[in-house]
DNA sequence: GTTAGCACTCACTGATAATGAGTGCTAACA
DNA sequence: TGTTAGCACTCATTATCAGTGAGTGCTAAC
């Protein structure tokens, strides 16, 4: 059977109106709300053919029709509309993330606490993976008399640091030494590669004050490394669920919230998402969970390299137009920020 | 009335027993459950002198009595037995803390989700406020030509930096002598105090190509020492107050959830209470949202001078033994790894 | 001072009935 | 042949009501 242009008209109206207000709708209410001149009846008949044909379903016998995550997914790709965002909410958008550019991290916190707020959903972002960014150089400055500051620099731009007490003194030399050795070692080498590497293999030195200084100097190393490879995850929003109807049953609330608190497993489901915007809607989501809700993820870029992800999480009863565009505005700003990042156009 | 020993210890039982269950006691429960030889009109007339003391309520007529905070508070002072923690305890903590040191935050963070994790609550940490921290030194370090790594190092040991991308080349001799006058013109000077000062009034030179270099790097000069400033709040186990029965309440478990994403309000919370531990039961706390919570919070140090806090957010009715034992226990290695800082003794 | 007895309260449970929005089916209509 | 009106039926929801049981408060006896 096919979709005619009237059982498109009345499938557009049984989920634009379920977005909006989550009651199942009958033939009767749909006739009187959106008059298109036919009979309760006759609806009726399109409806039971839009439910034989998976576009809709019944939550009982005597319940109106709900869209199927089918109906989402006809909806999303094809009826709906996109929403152009009113040039306030662009406005806010564009200062939100301008205001603060000078750390990733800090700004990727930002974005997604914005998406919550503007889309009223759960938001969340992930930095970058790093795994192919590559060491660029290792500097080691002095402090004081026995605090060195390592600092690392990655090709991608990247600047991690830590500050590391030693046990004994060190000489200016030896510092400048060991920087200027486990550059020319490390060099160009990518991040993960390093830390699978038997650093006492690579990295040796027959002058005993460069080689316990390095000592000292390594684990701190590695560590850095370490964390530069970690992907961070940032939520925003959790209690924004509670305004869905659908979460006033208080198990599917908490099954929600459990959810996103796996903040592993959340992270690998995001990374593994595709490129560019991508919608996931109900059972198409591959985690048990998570079959009561969509997921929409966006990808932002730095320098037009590393890819980040942002996105929201909510039930399958979304406004996925407003959403969505919403999303591509964020993440379109989001690479343009960090294309001219370091912040030169800051006031 | 004084509070003879029967009542202390009627007292007891019903707040141990309500702590664990939940459940109101009624007399004759008692007298059956805890055999101390008495009667449940008894044990009622006692319940009866108890309650018009403050330290009962009845939720209503025909329902067994409830500690009120009156209660909770001579437990926490006086009734209460402290915990000491298992060895298998300690050792979870001692090595989920340690193998994180490098970076401050990530470390604050790891101990929130810790908390949160042993005591099935909702965990927050805040990193300590470093107003009165002092700027010790300022470095600028070249990456390639157009870009250039700002590093600012103040008198705690904290280092923090952002990678700037020029829109000129620069000279190596101006970026040395900038950074030279930089540290300089801003040596001593707190964080806060340098934030404040016109930058270029304070900071003028008349070298044009100094200038130059200084009007690119000065906003993020700013930007950085701004988000020193920064107090982060990290918060763990939100889906924690699930599992008590008092938040079944679907708009109970969302003002709870809700406060909990007012975060500059908690952060100002946190940042206003007294150092060690600190225990504030239902009604103590000012906040009206705070009502019916109790707050257990500590203090860990960074080198014997930064404070930061460390704490738990649940139902009035917690563990408070176990719970302030844990925290205790978390925020002493969290101090002690902070001491050792830097890493010098990671495996 | 302690206890037994008794009337009373009140949340909770389960059964029953009324309500109403909705469906499916059939037969009549254009 | 597509559309519509009519009607029986379904079923979540709500209200009502009685029964149950854990608990209290009070009084009088021990």
């Amino acid at each position: 059977m096919d979709l005619s242009e009237r059982k498109l008209k009345i499938l557009q109206a049984i989920i634009g109106d379920f977005i909006r207000t989550a009651e199942p709708m009958g033939s009767r209410t749909l006739s009187k709300k959106f008059d298109m001149g036919l009979s309760p009846a006759t609806i009726r008949n399109e409806m039971s053919d839009l439910e034989e044909m998976g576009y809709l379903t019944h939550p009982h016998t005597s319940a109106g029709r709900v869209p199927s995550d089918k109906a989402y997914r006809l909806y999303v790709n094809d009826l709906m509309e996109k929403r152009t965002l009113s040039e306030a909410e662009k406005q806010l958008i564009r200062n939100k993330l301008r205001s603060n550019l000078s750390e990733l991290e800090k700004t990727v916190q930002h974005a997604a606490r914005l998406l919550s707020e503007i889309t009223m959903l759960t938001a969340f972002a992930i930095t970058p993976s790093q795994e192919a960014d590559k060491l660029k150089g290792i500097n080691l400055l002095p402090v004081d008399e026995r605090t060195v500051v390592l600092m690392i620099v990655a090709e991608s731009g990247k600047v991690s640091n830590t500050t590391v007490r030693l046990k004994d003194p060190y000489s200016m030399e030896s510092l400048e030494l060991l920087s200027k050795s486990m550059t020319y070692t490390y060099k160009g080498k990518a991040l993960s590669e390093v830390l699978t590497l038997d650093i006492i293999q690579t990295f040796r030195t027959d002058m005993e004050a460069l080689s316990r200084l390095a000592a000292n100097i390594m684990p701190n190393f590695l560590g850095i490394l370490k964390r530069m490879l970690d992907v961070d995850l940032f939520l925003d929003g959790y209690s924004n669920i509670f305004s869905f109807p659908e979460y006033n049953d208080i198990d599917k609330a908490k099954m929600f919230l459990e959810l996103l608190n796996k903040k592993e497993a959340l992270t690998k489901t995001l990374m593994e998402r595709d490129d560019g915007i991508m919608v996931t809607i109900g059972n198409e989501n591959t985690d048990d969970r998570m079959q009561e809700c969509s997921l929409i993820t966006a990808t932002y870029h730095i320098d037009g390299k590393l890819l980040g992800k942002l996105g929201v999480i909510g039930p399958t009863r979304m406004k996925y137009d407003e959403v969505i565009s919403v999303i591509e505005y964020i993440t379109e700003n989001l690479s343009e920020s960090f294309r001219l990042s370091g912040g030169e156009e800051q006031e």
